[in-house]
DNA sequence: TGATAAACTCACGTATACGTCATGTTTATG
DNA sequence: CATAAACATGACGTATACGTGAGTTTATCA
């Protein structure tokens, strides 16, 4: 059902992620990246999902301008929601009942990152608006007093 | 024309703000602050003014994820904005020609600010319905699935 | 006119978020 | 199979953004 997974090591992760090798150990030991075992040679093997995980933390980050402290439980519930998608895809979910359940408690994580994100925008269009209005002022102040191209 | 402009020390200005003494001096430091000239025993005076920059300072620096650096380049535009604007009111726009090149000057200011606030508004907004409709999916889901409330 | 609080200037300390060696494996390649 | 590139684990270094004294000067108030 999934495509043959991809695995790579943490120099092609930080690479594709736009981040450092060192960097990514850094949020391994934080606990923002699992730092589950490792196979051959005790090099850290990483996956697509791992790669998608990493940049949206990244994204998630740069625009909230959040510490990787406060990161970390935005990742918690990231990490929530990857385990009940992987319960959920894993044939465990054969009643109704059983994948109502995992719904549910997904949930509650999104409107935790929901609330987070929806609050902070709606403090950015209020600054945004503001901005605006000021702008807009200027322009009529030009155009009163005759806004005269060079 | 102006209110009484009530002056104050830096303990009462960081109190005001929510911030400290040492973080004001740092910001002086740094050109965030004016560290204009202190007449009586070396002690830094503040007005209103002040106090309200620095307020939209940490307010910005909080909303954009700013470094002080970053921070800044905002407050370089708002202290020209507000070099302008005592222009403005200093009775020495006595001209419409000189008004109207103060509004000119004005506005790429205000633009600059604009256009930092808004790519980041949109961000915060596509990434806010990228977290509405996953819930929205979910919630159909646990509509199919019969969601009996306990 | 003390004395207590608050401000001043160094100066060093600290948490965060990594960068950068050093030194030793593991993996990839001709 | 040799050798370079990549990874591993310390350990120390660094920029940012202040906190925290130490020692001194200034303001305020009984």
């Amino acid at each position: 059902m999934s495509a043959v997974t991809e695995q790579f090591r943490i120099g092609e992760l930080a690479r594709r992620a736009g981040s450092t090798p060192r960097a990514v150990r850094y949020y391994e030991e934080l606990g923002l990246l699992p730092g589950r075992g490792r196979p051959r040679g005790g090099h850290r093997m990483y996956d697509e999902h791992d790669e998608e995980r990493l940049k949206q933390l990244l994204h998630i980050k740069e625009l909230l301008g959040l510490s990787l402290g406060e990161l970390r439980a935005w990742s918690e519930a990231e990490a929530a929601r990857a385990g009940l998608r992987e319960r959920w895809h894993s044939g465990e979910a054969a009643d109704a009942e059983t994948r109502r359940d995992i719904v549910q408690e997904a949930l509650p994580h999104i409107e935790t990152q929901l609330a987070l994100v929806a609050s902070r925008r709606a403090a950015l269009e209020g600054l945004e608006d503001e901005l605006t209005e000021k702008r807009r002022r200027k322009r009529e102040i030009l155009l009163e007093l005759g806004d005269e191209p060079q």
